[in-house]
RNA sequence: GCCCUCAUCGUCUAGCGGCCUAGGACUCCGCCCUUUCAAGGCGGCAGCACGGGUUCGAAUCCCGUUGGGGGCACCA
């Protein structure tokens, strides 16, 4: 068992992401703040946290950061939930599985955060700021000014008692800001590498609001260091404000608050919109759902997704996530913000909708069909029936699954919904096309064996043996007549799908829009 | 203003000192296939921001410049 050749325990290489961490102890989190639609940008940071978590065999924890009463919003918390549920990026940890560190809500653990401030101002860590706005602001623009850094000088770092007294009589409330060391504080950012601010760059910053509402710069600490998160994958906008999470740490450290070892950080790229600009929830096309209700597949946003500052290398852009996970290496995240392509991502989706099994696809334009009034809201199975097999004809034309209604209407609606478009109409139902539907309709009618390919038999022989049209003008006007457009699935399972009924009903139809010829 | 950060085709990226006359994907443009549209196949346009070093050798390492992004809240 004992091998001599064996590196002793301290002499490999130490993992740079792991550190002496066993692998299956790895906890990320991912922390959104409930306000307003979930967007692309916080869902990728959510995939590359789950990505990591599951790499490593690690917990995936689940936190709702709802300490902006003002802005958070309990739809925008259910819709969090059920974007995640909809990706699939099951949590481990978090609202409604539960945990070992429930409540998962920042809202609900307000106790908690009241007695880490409590401590942290009892042991020094922290003091009261009796600085108003107004002097804050003015020390500020003068610091600026005199080009030095504009942060917080440490007013009320060290006041006499007098001094608290003149501003408690003056009715002023204190905030708790938290005491800063006077020193550089530098960290291994698991993307970037090392990266290092000086003390005259860091400023004592608050950590309770003057009504005593505890901040983002007091909970997202606290709750990274009471539920031993090992790893903080977030965006680059945090870099700057990661060395007072690390000090805030290690104070609760020192003081008995925690005794989780400060986690390790890595810093995503921005995702991008249009122009330059870091994609915001206020830009349109960063909302999640619009995605959804396009009918993008979770498998191909996904997909994408972990395309912007990820490579799974080699060439390969198509992965399922848990090939991803199984190849995640945060050290191979690009640092430089990436731009969010529209047209790559339909080419990926595309991708991935051509990959579902038909049926599997047939299933998932059941909702798409319904909400454009094609399919009732409780189909039978004939219908469904009816889609599955429609789906073979459609899935390499599409997309997006909202492009389904669009190409199976004609075979879905009932005759008397059924139209021709006007532009398809006048460019395709012309008089010389007149001989051609009717050839069309006497021929169809009189084929027995209705099949895909006595169909196509039939029409052959009526419009390009009989009546030497070429194919495209022999089968154009068909495909108008009854598919109302000009672009459809492929004719001839069309419409043996359609029936004969209903197809040469529909022919006669547009025989009546032909318009007659004109005499001269 | 101060600080942090980033830099390969239009876009996403591969590249971690010689395999690079820089590879792939999306977009765009041709051609093929073809009953429309797609899908598919083949081909094409297009890039290492700039300047110094280090080195026998730099897209790769270092420094600077320029340009972009972010932070400097009683938002997160």
């Amino acid at each position: 068992m004992t091998d001599p050749t064996a590196a002793a325990p301290d002499a490999g290489p130490v993992d740079p992401v792991l550190g002496d961490l066993d692998p299956a102890a790895v906890r990320v989190r991912f922390c959104p703040s409930p306000t307003g639609n979930p967007h692309v940008g916080i869902i990728r940071t959510a995939l590359f946290n789950w990505a990591f978590a599951r790499h490593y065999g690690g917990t995936f924890v689940f936190r709702i950061e709802d300490t902006d009463v003002a802005r958070d919003s309990e739809e925008s918390y259910a819709a969090m939930l059920d974007s995640l549920r909809w990706l699939g990026l099951t949590w481990d940890e978090g609202p409604e599985v539960g945990g070992p560190h429930w409540p998962y809500r920042q809202s609900r653990r307000g106790d908690v955060y009241v007695e880490v401030a409590r401590h942290l101002r009892e042991t020094g860590r922290a003091y009261h700021c009796w600085c108003t706005q107004a002097e804050l602001d003015e020390r500020r623009d003068a610091a600026r000014e005199a080009g030095r850094p504009s942060g917080y000088d440490g007013h009320c770092r060290d006041l006499t008692t007098d001094r608290v007294e003149g501003y408690r009589a003056e009715g002023r409330e204190p905030v708790l800001r938290f005491r800063m060391p006077d020193r550089a504080v530098s960290f291994t950012d698991l993307v970037r590498g090392e990266i290092t601010v000086d003390a005259d760059n860091l400023h004592d910053y608050v950590l309770v609001r003057a009504n005593g509402h505890p901040l983002y710069t007091l909970v997202n600490p606290v709750d990274d260091a009471l539920m031993a998160i090992t790893h903080v994958l977030r965006g680059e906008d945090l870099i700057s404000s990661t060395p007072r999470q690390l000090e805030l740490h290690a104070a609760l450290r020192e003081i008995g608050v925690a005794d989780s070892a400060i986690p390790r950080f890595g810093h995503l790229p921005y995702v991008m919109g249009e122009g330059n600009r870091k994609l915001s929830k206020r830009d349109p096309e960063s909302s999640l759902s619009l995605y959804r209700t396009r009918g993008f597949l979770p498998e191909g946003l996904l997909n994408y997704l972990a395309l912007l500052g990820w490579s799974i290398g080699e060439d390969r852009e198509i992965f399922s996530t848990e090939e991803m996970a199984a190849a995640f290496d945060v050290r191979r995240v690009n640092p430089n913000p990436a731009r969010f392509d529209l047209k790559k991502c339909e080419a990926i989706n595309g991708v991935w909708l051509r990959r579902l099994p038909p049926d599997e696809l047939a299933r998932r334009m059941v909702p798409y069909l319904q909400s454009a009034g094609l399919l009732a809201a409780q189909p039978d199975a004939e219908q469904l029936a009816l889609v599955a097999r429609a789906a073979p004809l459609v899935q390499e034309r599409m997309t997006v699954l909202d492009e389904a209604p669009g190409m199976l209407g004609f075979l879905l609606v009932d005759t008397s919904r059924f139209s021709v478009e006007p532009e398809a109409a006048s460019a395709v139902l012309t008089p010389e096309a007149e001989p051609v539907l009717r050839a069309a309709h006497d021929a169809l009618a009189g084929v027995a064996d209705w099949t895909r390919d006595e169909i196509e038999r039939a029409l052959r022989q009526a419009l390009v043996e009989d009546l030497g049209r070429k194919p495209k003008h022999a089968f154009g006007p068909v495909r108008v007549a009854v598919s109302g457009r000009r672009v459809s699935p492929p004719l001839f399972e069309s419409l043996e799908l359609l029936g004969r009924e209903v197809t040469v009903d529909r022919l006669t139809g547009a025989l009546s829009l032909v318009p007659a010829a004109e005499r001269s």
